[in-house]
DNA sequence: AACCCGGGGCT
DNA sequence: AGCCCAGGGTT
């Protein structure tokens, strides 16, 4: 048996940290459909582009209406796009429902009607980027893999080197440390990468932190340092009201709930609208082929 | 790197 | 009223 270096050593030896972020997930993990013994790759799938973006108490009744209707990623190809943006209700960026549906045409065609476990395919597929194929390898197949979300880069940020917020752009460095946290072994990767994004979502929040029920608490190098950085911390703001984004919001709204096509151009439940808005929104739906625009209107 | 893209619930 | 949030694609 070769003698083993302190490195190597220090290098698969499990942060203490990332241990006690394990045993409190075992604990504490909610109990979410998409974790059950019963979960499919495709509903692991479906459930992790829902939650791009998306909060869990929102996705649960849509992600469930989707799988009783469409169970595997042959029945969502065999519906309509239209079928899967109206099912989408207002999860929001509605892109998300039709690379969806774009991705269950994929798998039929090119994966025999499967998700696939490799990165490089799931990078391939509509609407799947780094951290989807990640989500996916890692709570699908139970591959071990670097899942880093914004819940997860705030925990790393805080609990090993003191910043209140993760910054804008991933570094090179935090790409770095965040693959070292990762435990060797499959299924305790899996438990981390889980259990690391839990406890940012519930315990570890951006701007309220809970920081007296984190298991964390003694070991926080953020708590350490006195929780600096978090009041000055620069606000991402996002103007709504009046905003194009609303304006396509409306229209998608409109169209989810009409049966036939809608004269939109010069319809009355936009009239509060400005003209250049309403066609500016009209046209960057349809460019973005959610919506059709035929001679009686449009529709989706 | 910068920009665009929804929406609801909480404080 | 303001603030928060399980990203991806395009330019």
């Amino acid at each position: 048996m070769p003698p083993t270096s302190p490195t190597r050593e220090t290098a698969h030896t499990p942060d203490h940290r990332v241990t006690t972020v394990i045993d409190w997930f075992h604990r504490e993990a909610r109990d979410l459909p998409w974790r059950e013994a019963d979960r499919t790759p495709w509903g692991v799938l479906v459930s992790e582009v829902m939650l791009q973006q998306t909060p869990v108490v929102r996705v649960l009744p849509v992600w469930r209406e989707w799988m009783e209707r469409w169970p595997t990623p042959r029945d969502l190809a065999h519906a309509t796009q239209a079928d899967a943006v109206r099912a989408w209700g207002r999860l929001g960026y509605p892109r998300r429902a039709k690379r969806l549906w774009e991705c269950a045409l994929v798998l039929v065609e090119r994966h025999n009607g499967h998700v696939p476990s490799s990165r490089e395919d799931l990078l391939a597929l509509p609407g799947i980027g780094d951290y989807t194929a990640g989500a996916v390898r890692a709570f699908a197949f139970g591959e071990r893999d670097i899942v880093l979300d914004t819940n997860i880069r705030r925990v790393i940020g805080r609990a090993w080197r003191a910043e209140p917020l993760p910054a804008a752009h991933q570094t090179r460095a935090e790409r770095e440390l965040a693959d070292s946290l990762v435990p060797a072994s499959a299924p305790a990767s899996v438990a981390w990468n889980a259990g690391s994004m839990e406890l940012g979502a519930l315990v570890c929040t951006a701007r309220a932190p809970k920081c007296a029920e984190c298991p964390l608490r003694h070991d926080c190098a953020w708590i350490a340092a006195g929780s600096p950085g978090l009041d000055d911390a620069p606000r991402r703001t996002q103007a709504w009201h009046g905003t194009d984004r609303q304006v396509r919001g409306r229209i998608m709204a409109l169209l989810r709930e009409s049966r036939g096509p809608l004269a939109l151009d010069e319809h009355c439940a936009l009239d509060d609208v400005d003209a250049d808005q309403r066609h500016r929104a009209l046209t960057g739906l349809v460019a973005d082929g959610l919506i059709t625009k035929a001679a009686d209107g449009y529709s989706l």
